[in-house]
DNA sequence: TCCCTAATGCAACAAAAGTTGCGTTATTGT
DNA sequence: ACAATAACGCAACTTTTGTTGCATTAGGGA
């Protein structure tokens, strides 16, 4: 008997990453400690110690809880629709939670965090990118477009309006960062 | 008198901040410690304490300082050489530094670091969006661009990457961004 | 059901981060 | 030159963060 997943460990698991949104959402990253986040969860602290490390590995072991539980593909019948659909949900998740912030800024901490971050964000532009293979079949884009490309050229102006230039993010960005993408797709220069 | 700028203390500041970017270059963000930078800086942890506060203000202070340096903006007769030339330079970056990295870390931790860089960055993307002006006048672009936009997409995708994703940066990827950006302020969607 | 032990709780400890009071140094106005 | 005082050095202290040894609880196979 190596390892003991079930009954309480996977409690506490649970009640663990629960408290760690929770903090997160009330307080913020800066505020996140682990003796925060274990007396929320009803546990003591040497436990999230022993099976975590730091605040930085626990985001990380959150997101990828996350990262496993289904996302619903946009299909509103044309790329710009689709496309349009998936930055305007990525600019909503700024205004609500604190958490995707919360998770890049962890990632620069911990190479944990940051190994977290890259398979979460790479399982989703796969994904995403089905919206643009879907065009490619329509005859909507030219057949050697990069799926991959064209989603992160959408996405990109958001996170980087966020996290660099703090600059605010509302639907109309979120558009205009699509049909930017798709322009250039279209242009063949993706 | 209620400050007293000139002599010890601008020379304490300019060790300081010295420090803070030799400590950064060769430990990188997690390990900068108040301690490590006072003792390279040969001044003692009570100084910096009190004059800055923590690492973070620390590093707000040091982009206070580079922003002001002048910064010379490419010219090399088209759009899409002065746009590649800014992602390219971009992209350099974050080959042999850290720093950038690490003062949108400190962003996440301190306002004081987040507003700073936002004023950088402000202040770097109306300087660069000068080459789109240009462009306009030499009728290369229509007179309707947004030039600080179109300066955004094309640097966006490569901070996305490094920051977000953690998928590698190089020459390709900053001409591909600056391409695309230019693809969508020629379609007119930018 | 019973035993073995992985996982947790607890308390005491160690280390790092940050603060405070006070004496000393050196800039600046006169 | 010289006094006034802003800024610094130093040491002791407080707070926060992370660790360790040991007793206790509970999962899972026999």
């Amino acid at each position: 008997m190596s390892t003991r997943p079930g009954g309480r460990s996977a409690r506490v698991r649970d009640a663990v990453l629960a408290a760690t949104y929770a903090e997160l959402a009330e307080h913020g990253y800066p505020a996140l400690t682990v003796d925060a986040v274990a007396t929320r969860a009803g546990v003591h602290k040497t436990t999230v110690y022993r099976r975590w490390g730091s605040v930085d590995d626990l985001l990380a072991d959150a997101l990828d809880q996350t990262r496993d539980t289904p996302w619903a593909l946009p299909d509103t019948g044309t790329v710009e629709g689709d496309l349009i659909a998936i930055t305007t949900e990525v600019a909503e998740a700024f205004g609500h939670l604190a958490v995707p912030t919360a998770v890049v800024a962890a990632a620069f901490q911990s190479p944990r965090a940051a190994g977290a971050l890259r398979d979460f964000y790479a399982a989703r532009q796969t994904q995403a990118a089905l919206v643009v293979v879907r065009a490619v079949e329509r005859g909507e884009l030219p057949a050697d477009v990069d799926p991959v490309d064209v989603v992160r050229t959408a996405c990109a102006p958001l996170y980087y309006r966020v996290f660099v230039t703090r600059e605010p993010v509302d639907v109309a960005v979120a558009e205009r960062a699509a049909r930017a993408a798709l322009a250039a797709a279209r242009a063949g220069v993706i």
